[in-house]
DNA sequence: GTGAAAGCGCTAACAC
DNA sequence: GTGTTAGCGCTTTCAC
């Protein structure tokens, strides 16, 4: 049923009667091969079925050109997006991908991970897990990384390469744009506070609501798990702790759909009584009842913006590396633009 | 900023006094050494820290403990929940993941996305992208696969090892429970017929509708795309070429998503003038408006079924190897069952 | 233009 | 217990 053996360069050389150097150059189709042997190799080839093997030719040449993608949440639309974007790119520059998901991003011990991917000599490495409690702060502590790292939405830090969106940026498009419509009691459902990018989003709402004036009080604010379900009720929460709230911003739009639906049983209307607005802008969003306003993040573009910044890096550490220099790598981070995505939850 | 070479068993060997032989005892922690020399090696192992090549000790043990996954469609709920299933599963039985995604599914070639993959030497294939039109067959056709693979979510044939939940049941449980509550007018919004998940899933609710005496009229059918919007306007065209329509089985949650939105537009109320089920139970099924009737799959649990079947034929096959003997590998399928979920939006 | 020899980092089979 | 030799499949000198 399946093929018992795969063929070798030494098995193709021996058939085409030339040496495995010949195959070698046909195979990378170097110039200095006279016209017809390629033909007659070729053949044999196709006949055998060969493929060359990249295990062996990665421990020759030192190249395995994979990179490696530690991911997590794919549950979520957003870190799902990424991932396809991160794949695409990474398809797109050559390299393949090796994948690892982190299950309990919490507890998860980061070093077997880490170790295995290297273990297996990728060139590089994007690291896709959110940044939770102070999971990160051992991988700064590794001393000299051995591959480049691009992190992605985590805390910028001097010394590493992070892309990131602004989620600060977001969460202050978002309340800033409830202020304009003439809300002033937002109140806030965050995601998980270990979560860095739950934090950014109220900063940015938090410094919205001052600009205007207006201060953020502690009964205004629920912390939610990013699931349909811990919106409804937070939404439950803070209409008990602060009944005046006439708007809400849900740092993304499942707690936001969540939300809406605890809204629609207790006849509050959306958006006469309650404007909300949401994070992400999953497809489902415009669908929404009534259709939701969100930030919009391009979590696609995210990814490949990472892929793209991890080539750069790895092309200059080549560099160095036939030159003899010191890979002075600069750690450029980079930050996306969220967008606010106006639709009938908040007007 | 980097580490500028990584460290290869013989510096180890020559900065611990002995041979890499002995480095490799250690690494491989067998039991014929010196009950000292374990702690000298390991202590100049740390202070390198040196890491095994995985591409080195694949070449020689002709193992890499890696499977290639073949996916697509991670902008969609099922897929990424499979997708992290099969990583976990991977994980848990020791193997790595080299990930390749379709991106255009009913157009990318395939043949150069097997051979990447056989060229780095997996020794077992996932391929998790949906049958779509006949991409499979030219895999069919490949003249003996060097590596077993296993399918998700296709048509099981003879000779492949294909895991997948049983839509056409799904389908059925659908119609059958609607035609249950008194609905005797009920539409289909079906996802790309390209796809053999969507065509199934038509065939069971063609089967519930005759199995109660009633014909499935082409005006009481559309297809659709999986968006929530393609469920918006197949609701609009429905609701002009099947005027009597009291119910209505979308393919999947969003789809269904776009026509509660649709309807609650036009004012048509769910469930009273309209009853809605869905395909998948994604979490936001319940808190939906009204919260969504729909079908359960276990995708999750779809990815780990594929790489247990998965990691034994690699199993077989590697004795196979040993015992010189043919790997006359049963290929066995799974099949899943859907499960219904009651939810207001059809009662 | 082509082949022979050497070696990538590691382990399997033998010696000692 | 430990070292030596050989070789996995391929590419890179360097002869010819």
């Amino acid at each position: 049923m399946y093929a018992t053996q795969r063929a070798t360069i030494k098995q193709v050389a021996l058939e085409a009667g030339v040496s495995t150097q010949t195959v070698s150059r046909v195979l990378n189709s170097r110039p200095d091969v006279s016209p017809e042997t390629p033909l007659r190799v070729q053949r044999v080839i196709e006949r055998l079925a060969y493929q060359p093997s990249a295990v062996a030719r990665s421990l020759i040449r030192k190249r395995t050109h994979t990179i490696g993608v530690v991911g997590a949440g794919l549950e979520y639309f957003g870190p799902s997006r990424t991932l396809a974007g991160i794949e695409r790119q990474a398809a797109d520059l050559g390299f393949s991908v090796l994948l690892t998901l982190l299950h309990e991003p919490e507890t998860d011990d980061l070093r077997p991970v880490l170790s295995d991917m290297l273990s297996h000599q990728v060139e590089g490495i994007i690291w896709a897990a959110p940044e939770i409690a102070d999971n990160r702060s051992w991988i700064d502590k590794v001393e000299q990384p051995a591959v480049p790292i691009v992190f992605l939405t985590m805390e910028p830090r001097s010394g590493s390469t992070v892309v990131s969106i602004d989620n600060r940026e977001g969460g202050r498009l978002a309340a800033q744009h409830l202020l304009a419509h003439g809300r002033m009691h937002i109140a806030l459902v965050t995601g998980p506070l270990t979560w860095w990018e739950a934090r950014e989003r109220q900063l940015g709402w938090e410094e919205a609501l001052n600009g205007a004036g207006l201060t953020a009080k502690p009964r205004q604010i629920v912390e939610g798990n990013w699931s349909p379900e811990s919106g409804a009720l937070a939404f439950t929460r803070l209409q008990a702790q602060f009944p005046e709230m006439d708007a809400v911003f849900a740092s993304n739009d499942q707690m936001a759909q969540g939300i809406l639906h605890a809204a629609w049983k207790d006849n509050v209307r959306v958006p006469q009584d309650l404007a909300v607005v949401g994070f992400d802008d999953i497809p489902e969003a415009s669908y929404s009842i009534p259709p939701l306003t969100t930030i919009r993040q391009e979590t696609n573009e995210l990814g490949r913006a990472a892929v793209r910044a991890l080539g750069q890096l790895i092309a200059t550490w080549h560099e160095a590396r036939k030159t003899q220099t010191d890979p002075a790598i600069a750690a450029q981070s980079v930050k996306l633009e969220p967008r606010l995505v106006v639709r009938s939850s908040s007007l």
